[in-house]
RNA sequence: GUGUCCGUAGCUCAGCUGGAUAGAGCAACGGCCUUCUAAGCCGUGGGUCGGGGGUUCGAAUCCCUUCGGGCACGCCA
């Protein structure tokens, strides 16, 4: 269905042809003068020096042709001429009442059908298999996973492709180390011809710790002040065991049976903790894919470069040109090729552009990736037009994300200094929260002297689930409010506070409503199957009335932009209306039953609203809290 | 050096396809719980929108310039 504004400015539009302007004029948008009006149209303004008249004038010529509509169609309620020549406007209750009651009958909330479903795939999450994730992979998830469930709402095919780091040479490095450690394995047995063990012959937590372990022996560090002479040494250890671990990468890509059955075991295992990881995050993929998934194809997509003579050999590496004459900046070429003919990410990446279009034709792809790697994805993406590996209409954009910084501004570390392991930011968050929990139960909701209060009759097991929606709610929130593309600070002390703009204090508006909602059918009432919305009549409500209505258009404009932090900011302005109406209205005690009813049905479609836009963003409510 | 992003209240951020008095949250201060969850509501104070030019009836928003900062720039991912 057609969003409020429009269908608003419909009613604009076609009073400025009557009054013989070109409707485009007739845009009506929201007012940013509350204080004076709902609505406004600027577009006399623009019409000045066309129309050779003083702006004010055409204004008011526009005001005379509104008047002539009336009923209930009409969508203004007051229409006033200002200064220079705004058009000022407040919309008629009725009329908003009526949309609203359109509204809440239709699925999709007032967003419009996509003038062509595209099929889309995003590439996001882009974890390395056995290692743990850090809070720098909490952006590409969270993002990601918001871009998908916007992208789907607005009316797409959308695909989640997690795209691991399964292939290169953190692989070789852990078959090494465990090579060291256990020679004995029939992995190692190249003359072995039996059945492997079903079981890994390690743990994840194993697993995460031979990655590091393998990685140190083969990057020693020169500590400070070290001499060269004293370094050397551990540096041609270190060269030595990195040559071996080569030696494993290239045995494993080289399909070794015993190698390759290790592989298995690592994917097993990690690929199980990640699922476990992500679905605590509320994140989940339709493909799990990675760059091993390309493996194969990687000869043939070269050749087919050679061949067709896209690609060259520069300096010894195979490279596309991807400069092109209008570039204001230097461009280096896209390398397909290592100069020892080893592939590389550019190769993995261009080769699974290549499976997309041969599986899904996606007509866009987006990429969830740390906004550092900007200048990597433009030679990958003009590399992948260039040689056709896309076709000329697929949509390749690169939706880049900021660093997550501590509150110092540089890059988020552990008190001590190291890297921040994901899981253990969520479990100090999730703690935080319950404990907050806890705190609200047994002071009965407020502090007055009461026990119990909502969250009375509350177990220990609840009490976790509750706070582990809170805590999701208040980490993805304080994710996406920020604009994407920015670097953002994260401060666990202000993301555990919980007050003002966070997601908790949009679950707490939500919950209040829920219980309301849930006392009221306690109470035996009927709750009509349809949501029918009456015309307001308060202030308050109006104003919720009127930031419902906008719904379908902000998701949709979210979509378009692609920018989750447009729906926090919508369920932000949702939540500080509902409270208002909340704090201003009395509901279960409303002894007016229609009215009561109006209210009533008033909060079914804001609870609807907010359950939707926040299942957008990626988490969910609880029933109390 | 080249390119790119950013600079808005003490702090963290919106607003940027030009519109009327630049908005939130936190922090500070003051009110509101015998009424539906006070994780809430209401109010007060706080700004040369980095600086300077320009385009425009109108600029935080567009253009130029300058200062300050982040990031990237062929064999890492």
């Amino acid at each position: 269905m057609k969003a409020f504004l429009q269908t608003v400015t419909e009613q604009m539009q076609a009073a400025f042809e009557q009054a013989g302007y070109p409707k485009e004029s007739g845009v009506v948008t929201l007012s940013n003068r509350p204080d004076l009006c709902e609505l406004q149209c600027n577009g006399a303004m623009a019409l000045a020096k066309s129309a050779h008249k003083a702006p004010f004038v055409i204004a008011q010529e526009i005001a005379d042709e509104l008047a002539k509509v009336s009923g209930e169609d009409a969508a203004f309620s007051k229409v006033e001429v200002v200064k220079p020549g705004f058009l000022n406007m407040d919309v008629s209750p009725a009329f908003l009442a009526k949309y609203l009651s359109q509204m809440a009958s239709d699925e999709r909330l007032g967003a419009k059908e996509p003038e062509k479903k595209k099929k889309i795939i995003i590439d996001y999450g882009g974890p390395n298999v056995a290692k743990p994730l850090h809070v720098g992979h909490l952006r590409s998830a969270v993002i990601g996973e918001a871009v998908k469930r916007i992208a789907r709402f607005a009316g797409h095919e959308v695909i989640g492709d997690i795209h691991m780091g399964d292939w290169g040479l953190q692989m070789g490095l852990i078959i090494c180390e465990l090579k060291e450690r256990k020679p004995e394995l029939p992995y190692f047995d190249e003359s072995f011809e039996g059945e492997y063990p079903k079981e890994a012959p390690f743990t994840i937590s194993e697993l995460e710790e031979i990655y590091p372990t393998a990685s140190g022996k083969a990057n020693p560090k020169q500590a400070e002040g070290e001499s060269d002479e004293a370094f050397a040494p551990r540096k041609t250890q270190g060269d030595a065991y990195k040559a071996k671990a080569m030696e494993c990468t290239k045995r494993l890509q080289d399909g070794q049976r015993g190698y390759r059955a290790l592989w298995d075991h690592i994917m097993a295992v990690s690929v199980a903790d990640m699922k476990k990881n992500y679905e605590n995050l509320n994140v989940d993929f339709e493909y799990w894919n990675g760059e091993s998934t390309v493996h194969d194809r990687i000869p043939g997509m070269v050749k087919r470069l050679k061949d067709e003579g896209y690609a060259h050999l520069s300096e010894g590496a195979l490279v596309i040109d991807v400069a092109e004459e209008s570039d204001t900046k230097q461009m280096p070429p896209c390398m397909v090729l290592k100069s020892d003919g080893a592939s590389l990410y550019n190769t993995t990446d261009l080769a699974t552009l290549e499976m997309r279009r041969e599986q899904d034709q996606p007509d866009q792809v987006i990429y969830v990736v740390d906004k550092r790697q900007s200048l990597y994805f433009e030679q990958i993406f003009r590399a992948a037009k260039k040689s056709k590996i896309v076709d000329d209409d697929t949509d390749l954009f690169f939706l880049g994300f900021g660093t997550v910084n501590g509150k110092d501004g540089k890059p988020y570390k552990t008190r001590e200094g190291g890297v921040m392991r994901l899981s253990d930011l969520i479990g100090q968050i999730r703690e935080t929260m319950l404990k907050k929990i806890l705190d609200n139960k047994n002071a009965g909701g407020s502090n007055g002297e009461e026990a119990g209060g909502e969250t009375e009759g509350l177990d220990m097991k609840e009490a976790e689930t509750i706070a582990n929606i809170v805590a999701l709610s208040a980490i993805k929130y304080g994710d996406l409010s920020n604009q994407a593309a920015k670097d953002y600070i994260f401060d666990i002390d202000r993301f555990t506070s919980f007050e003002g703009d966070t997601g908790p204090y949009i679950l707490y508006t939500i919950v209040r409503i829920r219980s309301i909602l849930a006392k009221y059918e306690k109470s035996g009432k009927e709750m009509a199957k349809d949501i029918a919305i009456a015309a307001m009549n308060s202030a308050e409500a109006k104003e919720l009335a009127l930031v419902l209505s906008r719904f379908g258009a902000v998701a949709v404009n979210a979509y378009e932009e692609l920018a989750p932090h447009k729906i926090c900011a919508y369920v932000y302005e949702l939540a500080n209306a509902c409270n208002r109406f909340y704090h201003s209205t009395r509901i279960l005690g409303e002894t007016d039953e229609a009215k009561q009813k109006g209210y009533i049905d008033l909060l079914r479609l804001t609870e609807r609203v907010f359950t939707v836009a926040i299942d957008l963003l990626g988490f969910t409510a609880p029933e109390r809290m």
